[in-house]
DNA sequence: CAGCACATCACCCATGCGGCTCATCGTATG
DNA sequence: CATACGATGAGCCGCATGGGTGATGTGCTG
């Protein structure tokens, strides 16, 4: 099965080379063009293909608002590229940006050709793929934004949770499905959905939607991050 | 300038592929080898590496408590060596604490070997670099983390509900069913489930736990009282 | 009056979720 | 060594839940 792509650049000469650069690998096809997002985002919808090359800076409109166009895609739309950004300039932003909207990797064009068709294989397969300076940046916020461990409320310490249980109920709180939180802790999720019914057994609730109030409640949880 | 790699991991055949993979590179050498994380910080102290390979399961001292104390030194140690994790595949909650301790990347040990001699050249260069599945992971907990800039302040934009859509709301954020929103409101379930259709799309929410969780971001609802 | 937003309710359908039971494994704890 | 607990995960089952479509009545407003 081959993995159907599309180059969404306003500079042709760029497109060219990409699409040389990939067509010349037997399980890579490049199955359209374009030069700006609102019609990448048009050739996207016709041709269904599995990875999107994006650039960021381009007219008509930018690389981000079509990424999420493609990645939150209107009602009756079900196709859901994955979508590869590429950027001339190392510019935090709109890195930022779009991880946000759901990116499943962000290249800066001067990396080398070979990383560029690891990368379409890479997140065809699913997973994601970074540069090495975005990734140094993505974790030096992650590593900012939470370094500090758990305090328990009061209502927490005498609920009798198990750490895990206390983790999977956390989840829950931030609004993730099983199998979301099974992704999340690498579980199958019929194993979360143990550990949920033992959450709700002790805590004494009947589905998760009580589930987040009372990690709100006791603190597990806190508005505002 | 050659790069001084250490490497850190209890089987002695894989230091030993490791180091060959590494010392045939011209511009990497290999200048010592530990078998477990206390003895890792003792030769990484001696041999003042540029990058630390580390394994994460270990005996005596694991490699994200080593990675810790390398990342974190004590007073009178200046040399900081880069740190890159590697795990035989497991992809969980180790990724995270590494990160957090500040590691610059961290590989699956099914990686090419190509991928390792990229990762000790790229770390060693201040960038950092992930495997594919863990990118994909750290990008998810980071969009589900920060889904859009968050307009903040209590005057939160309901985005256009209406009286009885708040209404219906706050019960969801109270724990009702909808069978007991619809007795507390006398009105059908079926309306019910009209009025909740209508919030959840409107809010851009999958289902009442989100649902919940809004409520309480948005000050609708306020834990405690 | 026509148009519109809102509230109300019905029907259908797919499935996510929670209840329940049972099994395995590792680690404490006695 | 026996026991208990925690974590993991399988299979089954029933129902609440959410999506979609459509209809009716009401009150406000141009």
């Amino acid at each position: 099965m081959t993995i159907k792509v599309i180059i969404v650049d306003d500079q042709a000469m760029v497109r060219a080379g990409f699409a040389a650069l990939l067509s010349a690998q037997s399980d890579i096809d490049v199955v359209g063009e374009a030069p700006d997002g609102r019609e990448g985002v048009e050739v996207s919808r016709r041709t269904h293909p599995d990875v999107v090359l994006m650039d960021v800076r381009m007219p008509e409109m930018d690389g981000l608002e079509a990424a999420r166009q493609l990645l939150d895609p209107p009602r009756g739309v079900t196709h859901r590229p994955k979508v590869l950004m590429l950027t001339t300039f190392d510019v935090d932003d709109y890195v930022y940006e779009a991880l946000r909207a759901g990116a499943s990797g962000f290249l800066l064009k001067d990396a080398p050709p070979a990383d560029l068709i690891s990368a379409v294989r890479v997140v065809a397969a699913g997973e994601a793929l970074l540069a090495p300076s975005v990734t140094r940046r993505l974790i030096a916020d992650f590593a900012r934004q939470r370094p500090a461990p758990r305090r328990d409320g009061p209502a927490l310490r005498r609920s009798g949770l198990t750490p895990r249980e206390t983790e999977v109920l956390e989840l829950i709180a931030r609004g993730l499905s099983n199998q979301e939180i099974a992704e999340s802790l690498v579980l199958a999720e019929q194993t979360v959905k143990t550990h949920i019914g033992r959450v709700l057994a002790k805590l004494g609730l009947r589905d998760r939607a009580q589930a987040v109030i009372f990690a709100y409640e006791s603190g597990l949880v806190t508005p505002g991050q």
